[in-house]
DNA sequence: TCAAAAGTGTTAATCCTACACCCATGC
DNA sequence: GCATGGGTGTAGGATTAACACTTTTGA
């Protein structure tokens, strides 16, 4: 049973690396960085940074996304390590990677602090470096299981939306679509929404306006704790 | 975008434990370790292994549990990296634990090569030193979930078995009881079993034979990737 | 008045749940 | 012949999937 720890098993370095799916009403991207020095300049990743000794990694995860999007309250959910051992030339590296989910409004939208990162379309996202594309791939399914068990609106709706935009972004995340109908009947029965006294502005676009809800704050982190089943 | 490295950031010690559910026809149990060397020695844990560097740490699991119990064909699956920063005082510890399924035959269950280890019933395991527990509570999670939506049955169960068996792993698994007839209607319509043309020996106990089934092997697999809603 | 998106019900098929008794065997 | 576990069917309610037209608005 060997658990014990000599000074020659302090080997590995430590790095996080987050999958962001932001939702803006229409589409879900994904925050993609650019690699800025060597090796691999140039090259498109995951944002990642090395994790310092002494701090936790969900901290170093979410302090990295404070400082690229200058946001700094995030919901992150641990996806896996990735210990690959050809990740890196200098020795082993561990990347425990991070899986979080934004409302993508339209200052988040444009004002990333740091000129090096952008936001893709999910189903849009360039090959990425290192194994990246990996921990991508394990993220879109964590969101697919996310989205058909638990009500993950919340942190990728703005506080006020449509029906139609649910369902929107149920069907990004799902890649494929629903009936109108049956998709309201759905989500209605679950007594998750609250059906506000508005409607949409209808000045903004050329648009019949259309009702507004929110969600039922305490069913849902009911719900979201219990897991349920919204298997479509 | 800091993800490169410099010899200061190669800190941490990276370990792995394996927590592994064996059936054995009619209880869950668990693989638990009894800790040798001081710090703790006498303390139950996980089986555990530091994983040297230049091997891969999904090996380093499967070693370690064809060390401890000489079978050497192990489906592990990645839990989750365990990395709080208290884990050692020592200095970092990354532990990235897997969960690992077994049909827990005679054989395996009397000839552990390392007399240091012992199955427990799953609901009857004492408390484990480190984060163990909640490595192994994780671990409990994940069973639930995967019974619930792939047919697990396959890593658990012996090769020809009866429904009553299969009924009671996922009893034991999820921790309720079901209706025998509703069980059965349900995973004789997915198909996925082939009744055989067998009983069991009625000699072994004072028992009426009972029909022996096997799993459609090839729609199993399909299964096993796609997932499906074997909702209970 | 037209284009664009919002909104709305019914039906048939399927699935789920609850429920209780007889059967074959070894002793 | 009895104790033990093995095996079986039905009915009512709930859930799902498929389906197409009308409404409101701004231009």
């Amino acid at each position: 049973m060997q658990v014990d720890f000599q000074e020659s098993d302090f080997h590995a370095a430590l790095v996080t690396s987050v999958v962001v799916f932001g939702f803006d009403g229409d589409d879900l991207k994904i925050l993609v960085a650019e690699k800025k020095n060597e090796p691999f300049s140039g090259a498109l990743i995951l944002p990642t940074r090395v994790v310092q000794p002494g701090v936790a990694v969900e901290l170093a995860a979410k302090e990295l996304l404070s400082t690229v999007t200058g946001k700094d309250d995030w919901y992150l959910e641990q996806l896996n390590a990735f210990a690959r051992l050809y990740r890196n030339p200098a020795g082993r590296v561990v990347n425990i990677a991070y899986y979080g989910l934004v409302k993508l409004d339209d200052q988040l939208k444009t004002s990333l602090r740091k000129d090096d990162h952008a936001w893709y379309a999910s189903d849009d996202v360039p090959p990425l470096a290192y194994d990246h594309d990996e921990i991508l791939e394990f993220a879109r399914e964590r969101l697919k299981r996310r989205v058909k068990r638990r009500p993950i609106g919340f942190s990728l709706l703005p506080r006020e939306f449509t029906l139609n935009q649910l369902q929107s972004l149920y069907e990004c995340a799902l890649g494929k679509s629903f009936d109108k109908r049956n998709f309201r009947r759905k989500i209605l029965k679950s007594e998750l929404l609250i059906e506000l006294e508005k409607k949409t502005d209808p000045t903004s676009d050329v648009k019949k306006p259309s009702q507004l809800y929110m969600f039922n704050e305490k069913k849902y982190r009911k719900m979201t704790l219990k897991g349920y089943d919204f298997v479509f």
